[in-house]
DNA sequence: ATTGATCTTGAACGAGCGTTCAAGCGTTCA
DNA sequence: TGAACGCTTGAACGCTCGTTCAAGATCAAT
């Protein structure tokens, strides 16, 4: 019963993902569960109940990515294989590649305040997971240049959300390595000077 | 007259970029520009039509923006400015710190086929505008590591996108400020070798 | 065979959607 | 003065939305 509900979950999952919250019907979701309206409502509550749900599984999912990560014993090329996994994925599911949570970031202002809160903290969650993963490589002396961790998550979190916006509009499976390399690459070099508190101009010289 | 209506296509603009295409109702558009329905649709024809509009007044905005930086004096002084004006606009609107092509994205699946279209072309516009960008910092001498221009601008593009995102859910000024700087440091960092065509593994070494 | 508990069904509800259009309006020109 | 014009108005249309609920189906226990 429980494994049901969450094989349910997972075709909802795939609806919202495809389509997003405010453009998916219940009538889509009572045809792709093959449930009737009443047993829908019986499970799930309501429709802002069930995108919650979708929402918090998703989560966790990608919060349990990142801790095997983590762990793995080279991170470096377990974060490789984790962004080569989320972001190449097939054509026919292209819509995956884009960050579930990013794209209801998109509707976010006319979401249900439930899921607002759950999106808001899920991407604080992930960002903890990434921070992690930073730790991780930290450990093992991966990373040459010294910075907050916490800044290097942010950033390494924004990469990944960035490439994953990328690969959902570019089929260009040979770029999108090269980028996901460039990353890796950028992991390590240096940080801006961050000595003084305000700095307007960058190295190269203003006017 | 026609600059009445410019006014009008700003606003809808405005309500468009908060709550996107399908969460944006015509009663929300008439009550914003101050119009009964019947002149709504004798000035634009239709939700869609006035939705592109928006679309293509947003992408020659974009574009014009993009070619004042090419052109000046300092480009990579322009490049920042343009990069700290687009992502850091006031708490109240911060809305319009998302790209409004990259909001729009996250619902393509559901939008009108003329919208779908005006779209993509304008993501591939913009992209022909930062390859401009690159190519005035290249005339320049600016980038010292040699790699395709198309793909910088891709790369250049795609972090201008990341980073609007990753604007759109933080309020912090300076670690905004410190991650553009450090596009500006990538901008001119290495690339990964590319010499072999596939390369599934990375320089520090996989299992 | 009968009861009671649990799950399923699908017609139907009120509300809101994008859109239309006959009627009303002020202005122009004969 | 009055006919003709373009612009504005807002009630109303057909449709779809999320949701409900009385009635039916199923099945274990008596």
């Amino acid at each position: 019963m429980q494994y049901e509900s969450d094989r349910l979950v997972e075709k909802a999952t795939d609806l919202f993902w495809q389509r997003g919250f405010n453009a998916t019907g219940m009538r889509d979701i009572q045809a792709r569960l093959d449930l009737r309206p009443g047993s829908v409502y019986a499970r799930f509550r309501s429709k802002d109940a069930l995108f919650e749900r979708v929402l918090g599984d998703y989560v966790k999912h990608m919060q349990a990515t990142l801790r095997s990560v983590a762990d793995a014993e080279n991170p470096l090329a377990a974060l490789r294989a984790f962004f080569v996994d989320s972001i190449t994925t097939s054509s026919a599911h292209r819509y995956k590649r884009q960050c579930l949570l990013v794209k209801s970031l998109a509707e976010i202002d006319t979401l249900p305040a439930a899921s607002r809160q759950t999106i808001e903290q899920g991407m604080q969650k992930l960002q903890a997971g990434f921070c992690s993963v930073v730790d991780a490589l930290s450990a093992q002396d991966r990373l040459s240049y010294p910075v907050r961790r916490d800044l290097l998550a942010k950033w390494l979190q924004n990469q990944f959300v960035g490439l994953r916006t990328f690969a959902s509009t570019h089929d260009d499976l040979v770029d999108t390595t090269i980028m996901i390399d460039k990353v890796l690459l950028d992991l390590q070099s240096p940080w801006p000077d961050t000595s003084s508190t305000e700095q307007h101009t960058n190295q190269l010289g203003d006017k």
